[in-house]
DNA sequence: GGCTGGTGTCATCTA
DNA sequence: ACTAGATGACACCAG
């Protein structure tokens, strides 16, 4: 209830306790709480138009900071945010200011218009006027570009009510009274109701320093392994037990590859000369397990998973490869199944397979060894791999984000546009309605000495510029 | 001869 | 406690 009205000042914008709203010319509308009053249709109109007025000045407060859009408006959406905007100004020019905004329109606008609305009504005019309740958090928040987004299509009749507000106002008892031929209506709103609604073999070979090149057993003595022509007979030193993994008898190798005998049947690697010399170098023969590997796995699918790595493995038809470290430790102690066995096996077939055979400790331990790098190796290879494909996968993120940005930019340029028409615009009503103010004697008030403040109890005041009321929003 | 990419290996951590 | 996998760091090699 209104029940005592200024006579003097402030004026009061509004109809509420009016005892006879008969004789008011017409009434400023703020749809806000506090104001009562009966609705006729055609006030529902003015109604809808004030509050339109009122959401306008969310746009008010938002500003938007030109050197990180990305600080103060968080993203939403990748879809547009003006263009949908019901003004038709989804593609504006800076040229389709209206002619009319001149500085003093702005001016007037920027002087006056703040007054009009506490922040956080601008900042949410769907809040119900919950004065108790804290503002959201600042400018630019999410909710607020929501809002503003919503606000377009009201924009349009708002503007087209601009044509409604001609005609005088009349201030009586404090009251302003709007003469507006009819078309302002009484707003006196009751509450608000919230519409808020690697594999293995699959890389090069190692160029060990220990190559071929360089011969082969070079790194015997000083690994403090039992060398190859130290070692004891293969026969003693590994007697298979039971062939579980395509090995053959070891014993029965190697007497079928005695001596010097080298394998150079069809199905095995073709041994050029230098692997002669290389093995012939040896003092025992080579281990006939490996040679039986070598003949299993002669496709040379994988690099550990034969002997043929005992051998010069071949990129071409004629390039030898050299062996590895492993493998030439693992040669040189004899030891009597594959690297691919050593590496690829399961953890469980692995100690069985090693209980196959007798291995003296520095064989367990080249074994172990050989296991342990020809995982990490495979691990690393992985590894690396996956490293490769987050790098590409990052880039291909980072453009797709570089793309995002200029979408946004240009969003955000072109809300921008938008927001310096609404404003010329809203500046020009918020004048064509202060013009329609007139005292008891019919003159109208200045916008240089009058402004428009609205109270907590949600009533607007026309009160002189350098008066502030009691219990009015801050501005 | 220095630089760079590829690869193997080791050490360390984690599951 | 053991094992496998992951990964950073380092060394080596080839181009």
């Amino acid at each position: 209830m209104c029940s005592s009205i200024n006579s003097v000042l402030p004026r009061r914008i509004s109809c509420e306790g009016l005892a006879n709203p008969g004789r008011l010319h017409g009434e400023v509308s703020t749809n806000v709480t506090g104001f009562r009053a009966h609705r006729s249709p055609q006030h529902l109109e003015m109604d809808v138009a004030w509050q339109e007025l009122m959401a306008i000045t969310e746009l008010q407060e938002f500003e938007v900071p030109n050197e990180n859009p990305f600080e103060a408006i968080p993203y939403l959406s990748t879809e547009p945010m003006v263009s949908q905007g019901g003004i038709g100004m989804s593609q504006p020019q800076p040229d389709s200011i209206p002619a009319n905004c001149d500085a003093h329109s702005s001016g007037v606008y920027e002087n006056a218009y703040p007054e009009m609305m506490p922040p956080y009504q601008r900042l949410n005019p769907h809040m119900d006027m919950h004065y108790s309740l804290p503002v959201p958090g600042g400018h630019g928040s999410s909710r607020m570009l929501a809002n503003t987004q919503g606000l377009h299509p009201p924009l349009m009749s708002l503007l087209e009510h601009m044509n409604m507000t001609r005609g005088h106002g009349i201030v009586k008892d404090g009251v302003i009274n709007l003469h507006c031929t009819g078309q302002i209506k009484q707003a006196c709103g009751d509450d608000l109701e919230s519409d808020s609604g690697l594999s293995l073999g699959s890389s090069p070979p190692l160029a060990s320093p220990e190559n071929a090149v360089h011969g082969v057993p070079s790194y015997l003595p000083a690994d403090g392994m039992m060398g190859y022509a130290e070692s004891e007979s293969i026969g003693e030193q590994c007697r298979m037990r039971q062939s579980l993994l395509g090995s053959v008898d070891y014993q029965q190798s190697y007497s079928s590859y005695p001596g010097t005998s080298y394998p150079t049947t069809a199905n095995m690697q073709p041994i050029n000369q230098q692997t002669y010399q290389q093995i012939a170098s040896m003092k025992q023969p080579v281990l006939p397990t490996a040679l039986h590997d070598l003949q299993l796995n002669s496709s040379g699918l994988t690099r550990l998973g034969s002997y043929q790595s005992m051998y010069p493995k071949q990129k071409s038809s004629s390039v030898p490869i050299p062996l590895s470290r492993d493998e030439r430790r693992a040669l040189a102690l004899k030891i009597p199944f594959s690297l691919e066995k050593i590496v690829n096996l399961p953890v469980d077939d692995f100690n069985e397979l090693l209980t196959q055979f007798t291995l003296n400790d520095a064989q367990l331990a080249l074994v172990r060894d050989i296991r342990r790098r020809g995982k990490n190796k495979v691990a690393a290879q992985n590894c690396r791999k996956r490293k490769m494909e987050n790098i590409v996968h990052l880039e291909n993120e980072l453009g797709q984000l570089r793309a995002q940005r200029e979408h946004l930019t240009r969003e955000r340029l072109e809300f921008q546009q938008n927001l310096a028409i609404i404003k010329c615009r809203l500046s020009d009503l918020y004048t064509q309605v202060f013009s329609q103010l007139r005292d008891e004697e019919g003159h109208p008030y200045s916008v240089d000495e009058y402004s428009l403040q609205q109270t907590n109890d949600g009533n607007i005041y026309l009160v002189p510029r350098n008066t502030v009321l009691e219990g009015t929003v801050s501005v």
